[in-house]
DNA sequence: GTTAGCAGTTACCTAAAGGTAAGCACTTAC
DNA sequence: GTAAGTGCTTACCTTTAGGTAACTGCTAAC
């Protein structure tokens, strides 16, 4: 017998798995969170961008921007000075993200923690 | 003039880029965090699992089972019945990762939401 | 004795992500 | 006048993730 407690646990957790797959599916990838949470503290300009994301090639950055310009993450803004410059703004859309990047940053921390204490042990 | 508070901000930013990029590593690709949501209403059994996470071939859940378990997200079960039944539990690190899975949850309903509300402007 | 389910494995293939390196059009600085 | 920076783009290549489909060895049910 299947208790009805159960079934609700199961149906709730199918709706969560949608949820999530949905969310990965846009955010699919190594560089878009990243590059969010670079642009989280400021705009920055293309190469500003490149220096702060470590290990990101330029032509990768430019893509990621493109895409999300498109799916209306990022805001290119060009200025009208000499040389061009261009900028790079996070949407109020992106800034919804915030519960998402604390907890990925605060997991993060906490891993790295992890592997560090891990690989201790290992050397003595 | 760059102001302290600025300088404090980029390095609390440098810091939690480091810690997302940390993350993502371990939690790249489409299936590890849906697997770990089905897994959290509860343990389930190779099969099972292919039917709840929507849309994974049997060689890609059984990949990724092994790097899970290499990496302390997952245990493996044999129980000795005949026939054989494998049941996968998460592991107490895995529980770790709720904040992330709440958020993405949450991220990801809301992103549906506004998507389908899209559509229809474009439909009428 | 054949079908179906379990728990995968194997071989093969494609598409996408990502990396390397060069270049372009412009400008400022030395 | 040449080197270096800005904001990219292009061409080319490698790697990896992921998908398809067939198959294995086992058992239970019809």
């Amino acid at each position: 017998m299947v208790k009805l407690q159960t079934i609700s646990a199961e149906w709730e957790a199918c709706t969560a798995l949608s949820a999530v797959q949905d969310a990965l599916y846009v955010l699919n990838g190594k560089w878009k969170l990243p590059i969010i949470v670079a642009l989280s503290s400021g705009n920055k300009r293309f190469n500003e961008l490149q220096k702060t994301v470590k290990g990101i090639a330029a032509k990768v950055l430019s893509h990621e921007l493109k895409e999300m310009e498109l799916n209306g993450f990022v805001i290119r803004r060009v200025h009208n000075t000499t040389p061009i410059a261009v900028e790079y703004e996070l949407t109020d859309y992106s800034n919804t993200l915030g519960n998402v990047v604390d907890a990925l940053r605060e997991w993060g921390t906490m891993h790295r923690e992890k592997i560090r204490s891990q690989l201790k042990k290992e050397v003595v």
